[in-house]
DNA sequence: AGAATAATTTAGCCTAGGCTAAACTTTTTA
DNA sequence: TAAAAAGTTTAGCCTAGGCTAAATTATTCT
């Protein structure tokens, strides 16, 4: 059984990678001094988990990742299965699961995830790792890279910035919902979106972070 | 916030509570060895939350009961919970709960409590505290100290042994079914009970575990 | 290119929570 | 009641995971 944090610094690492994470970006993401990052980093190298390169940064092996896919698919059962019983606010989710994640045996994730019918998204539209940490495959784009003018239906939100969730369900940009671009404003930093048949601003800090597929057009 | 370690530290004294728990009894009950439950109570005491008296045992203070009941309130709805939901063995319950109680932030546990009715009882029939620590109060006896002849109601079973749970599904002793004693026998270490027409022979380790209430007589 | 700045690592310290071995109390037994 | 046994505490060690300060390496700017 890993640790809480060490199971905490796989996830960040998956999720600021595939690339190779920066100790300070990993420090900043998981809120602790860069030395305690470089420490842990070297940890997790020795136990096989992690590739570091000194002063270039770091990435999951295979193991590690297979280790930080199993932290990402208990998390976002545990969205889907607490957003289908209770009725949460869609921003405490996150840090609920966030605690439980690492409290979850292997016995009941797989429970949960019969309850829900092996689901492969979480409420978010992020895709829910299989239980052998199998991604299913993922063609959406984001809001910034998707083309003008076709019909585009949102599939993915962030999760993690309830300021923002809250926002984006206000503005009902939430997945399921279709939308097309009219036009990203270089110099506003922003992407013009129709929704509803009314335009919509979207910084492009937060665009970056929805997600979109193409519509088969008719 | 309380570590986990404490949290089970105070919970454990409250289940070998009320009266002064031995350094012995204590580190049995929590798998640590000996010394490193004194340490611990030497800590707990210097936070307020435990009294004890060197060589003759520890209690807890009202702040430490009043951090004990909150986990024994999360633990049970978090068996409560999970049964309702996923339909779970009754033996798995209480492992998971174990792990899950001390990730449950308050949100969650009055979210949790809302959505189940707020109920007082577990699915063992062990009594819930309330938010504020209040024990419902609970008039039950042990099987054990019940009175001969007439009829009593299960109220509770144990939670913590799953082959002994197994076993009293097995055989229908589950709280709200009807029993009465026919007779103890001294002898035999076990009490005889009727159940269903048929009688059934109980041994007092497990008969002490088993609470029952006095119904009403018509 | 060299100096200044920024990022990273090392060194050393701290706390929590374990452990064992040894010392000390209390209880039991002869 | 004294010796043995049992239980408890103390002392000292260890690991994980934090931290700060100092040293090192990369990067950027002039």
């Amino acid at each position: 059984m890993d640790s809480v944090a060490v199971e905490n610094y796989l996830k960040s690492l998956w999720q600021l990678g595939p690339a190779d994470v920066s100790t300070l970006d990993l420090a900043n993401h998981l809120n602790v001094a860069p030395a305690s990052a470089t420490k842990m980093v070297k940890r997790l190298t020795e136990k096989g988990l992690v590739n570091h390169t000194p002063y270039k940064g770091a990435s999951l092996t295979p193991e590690g990742e297979s280790k930080a896919l199993s932290v990402v698919r208990r998390h976002r059962l545990l969205e889907t299965f607490l957003s289908q019983t209770l009725d949460l606010g869609s921003e405490q989710l996150h840090d609920e699961a966030e605690r439980l994640e690492h409290a979850l045996s292997d016995d009941l994730e797989k429970s949960i995830a019969e309850y829900l019918g092996n689901p492969t998204r979480d409420p978010h539209g992020h895709p829910i790792p299989g239980p052998n940490g199998e991604l299913p495959s993922d063609n959406d784009l984001t809001l910034t890279k998707a083309p003008f003018g076709v019909i585009l239906k949102i599939t993915q939100v962030p999760d993690r910035n309830s300021e923002m969730l809250t926002w984006l369900k206000k503005e009902d940009i939430i997945p399921g919902k279709e939308i097309s671009i009219i036009s990203k404003d270089k110099f506003g930093d922003s992407v013009i979106i129709s929704l509803h048949e009314s335009e919509k601003r979207i910084s492009l800090s937060v665009a970056r972070q929805i997600f979109v597929s193409q519509e088969v057009e008719i």
